[in-house]
DNA sequence: CAGCCTAAAGCTATTTATTTGCGTTAGACC
DNA sequence: GGTCTAACGCAAATAAATAGCTTTAGGCTG
């Protein structure tokens, strides 16, 4: 009997709702307080989980913090269908900027860095959110840059403004966006 | 008498030399023992000097790391001359790839990001070794791209290649630093 | 160059976070 | 329903971080 064809309540159930908890207890902390002082007996008093709970199933607050900043990238959903490609990457690359270009914002992408694993997901998620961009623009049959290449000059370029604060404006994510349709 | 035009021992004397204490007992664990396990109270055990003064001088153990890594950055010294512009940004490009693409390299880079303040001089830094670049291409009066551009379309990609764990060829290196000519 | 003055370091006690071992429980599977 | 185990709770032990107070080094003045 191996270890994955046998196994307890893994997925559904009691951990579920844990985690769920844990989740909700640690956003609306986040928005109550500085970060900084956000610690992990603290999400678990609100959770109503003991830390070593938390510890033993995210490791540290990095990484529970991680986890959360991905989940929310996710619920974020399809980019906005604005009618044409061209106009979608920039809307898209406006909001994400937006989104981020903020103190908690920064905050947030630097946690997602500092986890250690595959949980950088960070860039496969916001890829797929390129990709969904290109195959509309496709289905359209207009111009549009490859995905690597859309990553490479414009998200590349916006989250190293994020990362190293540097001032980010409207202007600069257009030339970006127009950059990328210049082969 | 203001506080700048009085003051005690600050630049020389004592705190360099416990500064260099702690610098160099840091990089000596590092190279001996996982990131993971290096703390505050080993690093003080190895230099001689209390935690608390680390804690009040660096504030936690990632902005020291931080600290430390930006020095580093510096003493690598300019970029060398191999004749030409490309080739120099090729050169640069690809030892800044070489450099922070392995394991220990990638954490040393995350270290950068997640202490706080301008200690993100890590772009600032990066952005003058581009300028020495330009400025001898320019006086041999080379074509070469504008800074800004070098550091979107090369740096830029490369960071995000190595915080996001891409894999990242000469190759790769090579393309991102002939698209930079392509202005 | 002797003495004053203070920023920075030491020391210690206290608080807070993290780890660990062990008993308990929920819920997946038969 | 019964069994079996991953995940949780609890509590004790360890380790890290903070804070208060004392001491020291060394720049500055006279």
């Amino acid at each position: 009997m191996s270890i994955s064809s046998r196994g307890g309540p893994r997925p559904g159930g009691r951990s579920a709702r844990i985690q769920a908890s844990v989740h909700t207890a640690t956003r609306e902390l986040l928005q109550t307080m500085d970060r900084g002082n956000v610690t992990v007996p603290l999400i678990a008093a609100k959770a109503g989980v003991t830390p070593s709970t938390i510890y033993r199933r995210w490791g540290d607050l990095q990484q529970l913090l991680a986890d959360i900043a991905v989940e929310q990238l996710r619920v974020d959903g399809d980019p906005a269908d604005t009618g044409g490609g061209a106009s979608d990457l920039l809307a898209w690359a406006e909001q994400f900027a937006e989104e981020f270009a903020s103190g908690p914002g920064r905050e947030i992408l630097r946690d997602m860095l500092s986890a250690e694993p595959e949980s950088c997901q960070c860039w496969e998620v916001t890829r797929r959110q390129i990709e969904i961009i290109a195959a509309r623009a496709e289905e359209r049959r207009e111009a549009f840059p490859k995905v690597n290449l859309a990553m490479d000059r414009v998200v590349a370029p916006i989250i190293c403004d994020i990362l190293f604060s540097q001032p980010l404006h409207r202007q600069r994510i257009a030339d970006l966006v127009t950059d990328a349709f210049r082969g």
